[in-house]
DNA sequence: TATTGTTATACTCTATAACTATA
DNA sequence: TATAGTTATAGAGTATAACAATA
């Protein structure tokens, strides 16, 4: 058998179990016909009004000249509009078809939480959390 | 100020944690010309004698249609050798080159995990290692 | 001057199908 | 039949530069 000294590392134990987590929520979403990230932008305006492109690109840590095709095929899709505020922004909201997968794609992602948690002890999920807000949140440091 | 539901889930937050800490690995393995995959596979190898691709692509969860041009690029380099054994399979070995690189990635590996886990109390780290641990191991359900 | 949004482009990683050759 | 490796291709996510319009 053979070795595997990356295993020692948390930083490639972190990446490997994020990417079985997102293969999981992936799955999940792909019955909705939605990406994690248009999930993700789906249920930020559900939870927001008065949100421009600027705010998810901040938020969600895409580069701006990510959202643009990103929130563009959520509008031909028919689930979200945008509603001129000045010359350059919008505000965006959902319509009835957004919202309805609004709720379905915040329920998988529930459902998928379940899964993600059930394999750490109860009494050590809130530092696990913890540990990963401290990783997240220290962006220019780490 | 807007309101982040996607922060509660554990799910999501793991996913931009590790965001966070790839990056960081990606800008120290960019000073030696190595890309995060490209420095696992150096220290792999690196650690064991006889390594095919078939045991890279299973240990690192890369595809084999992945490896070929990853391993390819390493020996275009000169930081890594394959033998044949059979009529299909080559052990791989690093060069001189490849293990001086090796031993430089693991020293960045090294000090991006004291980067990463000085976010999180001494006591807790082994609890926080073994949740990803237990994430990660359930690939086939999570 | 700084911000919003856009276009074009490229790179990294991952995924799948179809194939050859070998065991 | 199963395994090792390859080729071609596509998709998702991310990154940067350059730009127009507006504040």
């Amino acid at each position: 058998m053979s070795v595997d000294p990356l295993r020692d590392f948390a930083g490639y134990v972190l990446r490997r179990a994020s990417a079985v987590s997102q293969a999981d929520l992936s799955g999940r979403l792909n019955g909705l016909g939605l990406k994690i990230t248009e999930a993700s932008v789906l249920v930020l305006v559900d939870a927001n009004r008065r949100m421009t492109q600027s705010e998810i690109s901040r938020m969600l840590s895409i580069a701006s000249a990510n959202v643009t095709p990103l929130v563009a095929r959520l509008e031909e899709r028919a689930m979200l509009q945008r509603e001129p505020i000045d010359g350059r922004s919008h505000f965006l909201s959902l319509t009835p078809i957004g919202r309805a997968l609004a709720k379905k794609a915040k329920a998988q992602m529930q459902a998928h939480e379940s899964e993600l948690i059930k394999h750490i002890p109860a009494s050590r999920r809130a530092s696990f959390l913890e540990a990963l807000l401290a990783i997240w949140g220290d962006e220019d440091g780490v």
